[in-house]
DNA sequence: AGTGAAACGACCGTAGA
DNA sequence: TCTACGGTCGTTTCACT
């Protein structure tokens, strides 16, 4: 699923106010966060809308894994021989892998997994990970404890 | 900023579907939900509420860092001596590092960080990441590109 | 890109099963 | 925990700047 990436320059800084509204609340009234940006609805709404058309941000709902019943996270270090980008390609087709980064360091890549248990996660990395061609190596980094996650950049 | 996890047990199906729309349009009406799921408009707001206020699901704007300005993401991970507790309290509280979670394995604690350039990066992992009392060891793992992200578990 | 106004639809509180 | 309903507020469309 790559993001569509329009040209769209830079944000000012009513978009920022904008985008740090919906931040907080995703669901908070384009009348509420005209008083307080200072534009009106409509004004709002039109750049909620180009702002969602360019990818630059999206409104979703996130869930906690824990309450969904997937009990089990980690992050998978992977070591690749030769090309990378096929590798990335086939780990970011797998359901239980949510995060995919192509990285420059001791791995190649670095996939985040969302199992419901220890035996899932050892499954998935043993049968679906590290028989992917050009897999050499991997290192699970089982999650103990989530301890910050946050959407907002810069603010608070 | 910890999450408030009242207890709430496992979710049925009916908040399952519920949350799946949520996750492909945060702002979706209750009404429109409530025709897919099968239920009245006040049904679907009032599972909404209860689902944001136990902590199991969000709805907020995700904003994609480099339209924001920032161009430079990485995940480093940290190496502890003594209790990392402490340590992983400190990470989190610096603006810069959105996402801290404390791991078995070659790391105790990974550390994603969204910056402007290389060079605020070098100066926030030397000055403040490494500077953290206990921190014996950090390696970064330079994001080259982002693969995969995705909030829908499970799910497509 | 932005405003304002009117019609429409969504949301909220309350009552009741 | 759900439905039903009425009042209120938000959203949409359109003509205008």
């Amino acid at each position: 699923m790559p993001r569509d990436h329009k040209p769209s320059g830079p944000l000012d800084d009513v978009s920022k106010a904008i985008i740090e509204q919906l931040q907080q609340d995703g669901r908070r009234s384009y009348a509420a966060i005209g008083k307080v940006v200072g534009l009106s609805e409509a004004a709002v709404r039109q750049r909620v809308q180009r702002l969602t058309e360019s990818g630059a941000m999206q409104i979703v709902a996130v869930t906690d894994p824990v309450e969904m019943g997937f009990a089990r996270q980690a992050m998978v270090g992977v070591r690749v021989v030769g090309s990378i980008d096929p590798v990335a390609d086939e780990l970011a087709a797998i359901p239980e892998v949510d995060y995919v980064v192509v990285t420059a360091g001791s791995y190649d890549i670095l996939a985040e997994v969302v199992c419901e248990s220890d035996s899932q996660l050892l499954e998935l990395v043993n049968e679906k990970l590290r028989t992917i061609d050009g897999v050499v190596a991997t290192e699970i980094f089982v999650y103990l404890r989530l301890q910050k996650q946050t959407y907002s950049w810069g603010v608070r």
